[in-house]
Order: C-alpha cells, then structure tokens, then sequence
DNA sequence: AGCGCCCCGTAC
DNA sequence: GACGTACGGGGCGCTA
C-alpha cells in the first residue's frame, strides 16, 4: 500500500455524456429525463468504492468560450447541439454531486481536461497518487509514475504500461498519436490518409509530429508522407488542440478536496424526484424511522396486550407488517413530528396474540370517542372482532393520501413515504422474509419493519391530515363518505357471497368439451396447429399463411391486431377461421377467468370474500381484487349462467339494487339540460326520448336502429366521445355520425355548454370536481402533447360525472348499511358493482328490505332529477337481476 | 423462475 | 388519434 493519499479526478461533463448515450431512455413519472444523471451517479458510487479516494473534484466545462475556441476557429463546431434531453439533466447532474459533497472544479475560462492536467501534474508532483476519471482517451496523455486513468467506457484503469501495452506508446506520445489520427467528434481534423494502426507506427518510429514532420521524406509509405506533406500546419494546429495544458496558473487546494459523507438528505430528495428506487433503497430508512425502531418493545404475552393498549388512551397508532394475512402490528401513542417515542409490537403468529390483539383494539373501536390511527386502517379493523361495527374515529392516511391526489401515483405507506418524506422504507427481504423463508417467532427484524412503518405512518399524520383539511372540501369527503364506509366495506368482504362450485365444475368440463372440438376445427382450417392463445400466432397464420387484409395495428407494438372486432370483420369477409375464433376466445375467456378461476378463491365457508379497494380508481370508484366481482359476466347467455353460480345462504335470498342511468341522470343536473331533465321527471325512457327530441320524431315512432344511437351517443358523451368514435361505435359514416352530434347538442345545449365549461374550468384550475368536493387533478391539460391533452379533457368531461356517481354510491352503501344494522340484522351488503348494490337478505324480509334500500337509494342526493332505484331478488344473481 | 409489459376481454 | 374507470389471464421477452 502506497502511503501517499490518494486524489480523484472525475471529469465531470465527459462522464455524463457517456452515460447518457450508454443508458437507455430513463425518465420519471412527470417526464424528466434522468439516465445521464443515473448512469453518472453510478459510476462516480463505483469509483468511490472500487478506488476509496482520500480526495476527490469534479472538474465542469464552464462554458464553451474556452482558450482553445480563440485559436481554432471551428474546434468542435460541428458537433451537435446537445440533446434537449440531456440539457435538462444537467441541474440534476450539480445536485448529485453536491449531494457527494464532492468540490466542482470549474475554472474559467479554462477546459476541464486542462484543470484535471493541471492539477493532477501539481499533485503527483506534492505527493498524491492521483486518478483520474474518465472516457476520453485525450487523458490518456496525462498518465505517468503517480497517475492513472479510470476509463468509464473500456472499465479499465490505465498506468504507463497499459498504456504501452494499448497503444504501443508511452503516454507523452500520446498527443502526437492523436494529431494524426484525429477526431471527428471534437473537429480535430488529423491528417488524412492516416488511421489508427499508421499513427501508433508512425509516432513509435519517430517520436513526435514535429519530428515526422521534418523527417517526413523518410517516411515510405506514400499515402502518409503526402498526407503529412500537404497538412503540415493541420497536424501542428491539431496537435496543439489535444495536448492538454499542465501549466495553468491554478493552485491545488488540496485539502479542500478532502472527502466527507455524502449529504444523505439532499441525495434523498433527489433521488424521490427522479424517482431511483434502488437507489433511495441503499441509502436505507430515515434516522428517525431507525430511532423509532429502536425504541421498541415485543409483546409476547398475550396477557398484556390489553394493559399496553389501554396505556394509550384516546388516539391510538397502528401499523401492520407483512403481506397478506399481516404478521406483525405495532402501536404507540400520538408523537411529535419526528414520529418519535416508544413503539410496541408483537408477532400476531404467537399462540393467542392475534386473538389478544383484536380484543383490545376492539374496545378501541368501539369507543365512539376513541381515535385509530394509520394505514389502510381496513386491514387493522379485520383482525377486530366486530370491526365491522367500528364507531371511533377513523384518520387513515391510505385514503387521506387518496383523497388529495387520486391519480397521482399508488397509496401504500411506502409510496407516502417515499413521496413526502424522501424515505424508502425497508422491504419485505430485509425483514427476513426471503424466496419463501419467514423469520422466526418474534424475529427483531419483524419489529424493526412493523415499528419502521408505524413510525412513517406517525410522521405523515399529521402533515397529510392538515393538508386534507386546508384543501377544499376534501375533508368533508373524507369526514362524510370515506371514513364510514369502511367498517361497511370491511362487513362485504367478510360476508363473502356463495359460490356453487359444483355447478361450474360441471360448466367447465361441457366448455373443455367444446373447446376440445373447437381447437380442432380452428387447426385444421389453419392447416397446422398453433397456440390459439397467442395473439403473436394467430397473426402470422391469418395474415402471412392465409393472406388475410390487415385491418388494424395495435397500439403500443404496431403488430397485427386480431381483437373480436377485426376478427368480426374478416368474418364477415367470409372467412371460416375468425368466426370459430371468436367463439373459441369467448369461451376461453369465460372458462379461465371465471368458471375455472372463481372456485379456487372460494374460502372454508365455502363463499368467495374479495377486497374492494377504496384508494385505487380515479374517479373515485370503488374497484375489486381477488376475485374481481365487478366484472363478472352479464352480456351474454353464458357469461349470465355464471352468475347462477353466485347464491343466496339457505333461507336467505340475493336482493339486487341498482340505479336506473344514474350518469346520464347525473349529467341532466350538473348540465341543467332542461328537455333531458324533463324526459327523466316524466319517467320516459331516456334513450328514445333522446331519440324523439334530437329527431323531431314522435317517441312511438323511433326506430330500434334511432334509439340505439342514441344510446350510444348518451353514453358516448359521458366519455367525452367524438364524432369519429360515435361512427365507429355505429358502424356508420363519419359524417352521418357528426350529422347526429350536431342535432343532438342543438337540441341539448346545455350538455354541450357542460362540455366546453367543465374543460375550460379544468384548464384553469388543473383539477375538476365532482358535486361533493371529490377533486381530480389533470396536470396533462397543459401539455403540449397533442393525444396526452385531448385524453385529459376527455378524462375531465367524464370524471365530474363518474365521480359523482360513485359519491352517490358510497353514501347509498352507508345508509344503507346504517338502517340494515338497526331495522333488518338479519340483512346485509355483500357487493357492489358501480350502481348496484347487492345483499342477502333472509327470505321473508325481502320486500320490506327492498323498498328500504330503493328508499335510502334514491334519497341520497336532492337533485333536479329523480334519483330512481330498481330492485330484484331471488336465489342467484341471475335470477335476482332478471 | 420471477417480473413486467402487451394484447385482449369482462364489467359499469 | 379518435370512449372513461377498473382487474386479470395468457403470451412473451427480459433479467437473474
């Protein structure tokens, strides 16, 4: 080991370069290109780890007005303008070495590579062993005893003997190798007719340029002795261009380069706005989280689990850990900012922890006085017995996060966090839970992740939950709408709905049958076989192998598109195979997606039990996982059968309520469109009302063919669609569609007038509202990207009415839920789908519970339409629907 | 093998 | 380019 310090020399814009052609296209969420930045963050980690530097300097171009511009005129003139991609990261590339707290060495007007010759010739000379890194080979000059050369872009480190070794050179011939062979790239012109392999011979030969050139008559070769010849003051200029100046009147501060850790906060905030996740994963959690981790105690006594509960009073923190079901919870008493303060936590897997652990937050719970703070605070209530009954108060920064910027981004704890703290909070891996292996009882790791999360959980409460209440009426949303149906959502989930698995075991062997005969056919008509699933296949074999027209590409990938709409298509064109392919995709898709996947959800009682999640659509719907029941199958004959597999308890019968057009109902109001708010108060049907009204024809007379445009115009326009969409939905021409449109909103002028207000409104506001507060942020307004602004307008004119539709429901489940409780216990929610609630409902309460839930329904909301509810029942969705 | 994107299709 | 909001299955390419 040398024992002279060691000193860094990084050329700062030269690394950058490389990275940015090297790595491919990067950016975060808002668009900001970062892969130079990444890729320049990389290699100085690299370096300081591989090198373990006791100095270290950025050198930076200050600007292009440098010594060598003055002499040559058209030094490096014809490079290109930097890309605007990488400009924009330059900002980002000053941080992150701030971030190192590493000194930037720019010394105008002088270049960096002159200030890296300058400097690292004064160090060596003072005893430092110096480094410098970089890829451009001009450096390789500078190489001598007590300096080497980091080459990012060969990953290798050259000394004199590389360098020899390399070039067949020593490194102060470097220059004169350079002079010849030229660079295009910085408008070294070089002599022509001298390449790589002439230069290292030349040089080797005879030294310098200035030596070859005035031996230049020896030279044998002709084509170098001319080139030389006849470029004498080229080669000269050239070579002055690459040689590096040593001498620049610039002192070496040496110790002012000295190393100090990085500055994790700033590094922190700079990698959450360029979003490098692995990165802000290796700086680790914050110092607060770890102090909170700390202070931690495991309760592993479920004796005194109640005793540690009821130390808290008032508002309580939880937090869980672990996957699904959870595996560790914590909890504390409210805390300073910091998120400080002693956590408990224990391991829910111990004999009678779980249990311990719901008893005493149910007294919580229950407490209408009592506060439970924390993360998707549904996953905290389900370990309570009675949590569905929850009357504390609720501050669940989940939907709080939500409720603030729905579409932003995700809502778990770790993107909060990661978004307004800066903090990665620690993965499941580093809480031991490895490629299947789960830590021990009481593992301190598990602890240390349940404390970590609840101590993010403490810091964010109070910042979100002000911020909630300083915007709008958000917190009256909250409040009012979102904090109560929790405890209703929780009840659904629990209640699960029976599943007749019998019935689709027998329905998916009579599809295998069919599909059996099926795949039979589609091969002998392709004339081999092929993977029916791959939409990749299916194209080469109907477009390549049996020369059917190219109807559409796909969106993202340009390939062959083969959906059922093409597919109709060339059927109808004549062809065999598209018409037995489309019925081969409908039942594969009925069998796999639900006949087949449904009865392996189904939990011990023997019903399926899925999560509705409150913080995940942006509009504010409701959505649900595993399984999805919102979309199980309506349209057609079969997708109906399976929802005869969904059945009432024994003596008990499904209650299905949904809103009649409660979106067009919706958009009457908001519109104020009077004939359309006169159509619905009548009780008309709205479709051929429209139909009548936008054609001058009496409602009797409206052709089939009328009232299905107008269908699809009214709800084509709550989806914000244009004439051509309209056409396309119709199957007519374009302008027979626009020819529709332009009588429609002649007639409705108060839905078009919605239209162009609720965009203009947005435009200015970056945001709209539904009728109770609800915001949607639409930042894509103002872009300058054709598709990206036209789709959020579209978003814009849709989401006031989807939003408010979804308001409507939620309060229609609360109130629903809140009268089943009191009047009808043996009643309860099990579902909904959008407009629709189903329940089940002991047999003989059906028609009292009906005419209660159509009454909390339609009294929800005091419109300027009705609000009209429908109500069925029966033993099966099916039949309850029907 | 696990993950993520893509295409496609189901619901409202 | 052209209709909004979701979830999920199978294929397929990438990464390890």
């Amino acid at each position: 080991m040398s024992a002279r310090p060691k000193l860094l020399l990084i050329d700062g814009y030269h690394t950058f370069f490389r990275a940015f052609y090297a790595i491919r296209e990067l950016a975060n969420s808002k668009g900001q290109p970062t892969n130079a930045v990444y890729g320049f963050i990389q290699i100085l980690k690299k370096v300081l780890k591989d090198e373990a530097p006791d100095l270290v300097g950025v050198a930076l171009d200050v600007s292009d007005e440098t010594v060598r511009r003055e002499k040559y005129a058209d030094y490096k003139a014809n490079r290109a303008p930097v890309p605007e991609d990488l400009a924009a990261q330059i900002p980002y590339l000053r941080r992150a070495i701030e971030g190192f707290r590493i000194p930037i060495l720019e010394l105008d007007p002088y270049e960096a590579d002159d200030v890296m010759g300058t400097l690292s010739r004064r160090a060596a000379e003072a005893g430092y062993d110096v480094v410098l890194v970089s890829a451009d080979k001009d450096l390789l000059q500078l190489v001598g005893p007590h300096v080497t050369l980091f080459h990012t872009g060969r990953n290798k480190r050259y000394d004199p003997a590389l360098v020899e070794a390399d070039y067949g050179l020593p490194p102060e011939r470097i220059p004169d190798y350079l002079a010849l062979v030229g660079d295009a790239v910085d408008n070294v012109p070089g002599v022509p007719g001298i390449g790589d392999k002439g230069a290292q011979k030349l040089v080797a030969e005879f030294g310098s340029v200035e030596a070859l050139l005035e031996r230049a008559a020896e030279i044998p070769r002709k084509a170098y002795r001319e080139g030389l010849e006849q470029h004498r003051e080229q080669a000269l200029l050239s070579k002055e261009l690459v040689t590096i100046h040593t001498d620049l009147p610039v002192a070496l501060h040496a110790e002012s380069l000295r190393l100090d850790p990085p500055d994790a906060e700033a590094l922190r905030a700079l990698y959450t706005e360029l979003e490098f996740r692995g990165l802000l994963e290796e700086l680790g959690g914050s110092a607060a989280a770890s102090a909170a981790a700390a202070a931690m105690r495991e309760i592993a006594d479920p004796a005194d689990v109640a005793a540690a509960v009821a130390a808290i009073p008032g508002r309580l923190h939880v937090a869980l850990a672990g996957g699904d079901p959870p595996v560790a919870l914590a909890f504390a008493g409210p805390a300073g900012a910091d998120g400080e303060g002693e956590a408990c936590w224990l391991d829910l897997r111990r004999a009678g922890l779980a249990a311990a652990a719901g008893a005493a937050l149910a007294e919580r719970a229950a407490d209408r006085e009592g506060e439970l703070a924390g993360h998707d605070l549904k996953e905290v209530l389900r370990l309570v017995p009675g949590g569905e009954r929850a009357g504390c108060a609720l501050r669940d920064l989940q939907l709080a996060s939500y409720l603030i910027r729905s579409s932003a981004h995700g809502h778990s704890l770790e993107e909060i966090a990661a978004e307004r703290l800066g903090v990665q909070p620690r993965s499941a891996r580093e809480a031991g839970f490895d490629k299947g292996q789960e830590p021990a009882l009481g593992d301190e790791r598990l602890g240390a992740w349940a404390c970590e999360r609840l101590a993010l959980a403490r810091r964010l409460d109070g910042p979100i939950f002000d911020e909630l209440a300083a915007t709008g009426r958000l917190g009256a949303v909250y409040r009012e709408i979102e904090a109560p149906l929790v405890p209703v959502l929780l009840g659904m989930e629990e209640a699960g709905i029976a599943l007749d698995v019998p019935f689709l075991e027998a329905m998916s062997a009579a599809m295998a049958a069919e599909l059996g005969g099926l795949e039979g056919q589609i091969h002998a008509a392709a004339g081999e076989t092929f993977n029916l699933n791959s939409p990749q296949q299916l194209g080469t074999i109907l477009f390549e192998k049996l020369g059917l027209p190219v109807l559409r590409k796909t969106r993202k990938t340009k390939s062959w598109s083969t959906d059922a709409a093409t597919l109709e298509e060339l059927a109808k064109r004549g062809h065999e195979l598209p018409q037995k392919l489309l019925r081969y995709r409908e039942l594969t898709k009925l069998k796999s997606t639900y006949v087949d996947a449904l009865p392996q959800l189904v939990g011990a009682d023997g019903r399926l039990h899925t999560r509705f999640q409150q913080a995940v659509a942006a509009t504010g719907r409701l959505s649900s996982a595993n399984p999805n029941l919102q979309n199980i199958p309506v349209r057609t004959e079969q997708g109906q059968k399976i929802r005869e597999a969904f059945r009432a308890a024994p003596g008990h019968l499904l209650l299905v309520a949904d809103y009649s057009q409660i979106e067009l109902r919706i958009l009457a109001h908001i519109a104020r469109e009077p004939a359309m708010i006169e159509a619905f108060r009548a009780g008309e049907d709205i479709h051929r009302a429209t139909a009548a009204s936008v054609l001058g024809v009496s409602p009797d007379l409206v052709s089939a063919d009328q009232r299905r445009a107008a269908k699809t115009i009214n709800f084509g326009l709550i989806y914000g669609m244009s004439a051509f969409g309209l056409a396309q939905a119709l199957g007519v021409p374009t302008a027979e569609a626009e020819a529709f449109m332009k009588a429609y909103f002649a007639r409705y002028g108060g839905v078009q007038q919605y239209m162009r207000e609720t965009v203009e409104r947005a435009e200015r506001e970056g945001k709209v509202e539904t009728l109770w507060g609800r915001v949607r942020h639409l930042p894509e307004l103002g872009s300058s990207n054709f598709n990206l602004r036209e789709n959020a307008r579209r978003v814009a004119i849709n989401a006031r009415i989807q939003g408010t539709a979804a308001d409507v429901l939620k309060l229609a489940m609360i109130a629903v839920d809140r009268r089943l409780r009191a009047e009808h216990p043996g009643a309860r929610l099990l579902l909904t789908v959008h407009d629709e609630l189903v329940l089940e409902v002991p047999a003989g309460e059906v028609e009292p519970v009906a005419a209660l839930v159509r009454r909390e329904m339609e009294s929800v909301a005091d419109l300027d339409v009705p609000l009209l509810a429908e109500a069925g029942w029966g033993p099966t969705w099916y039949e309850a629907k029907g």
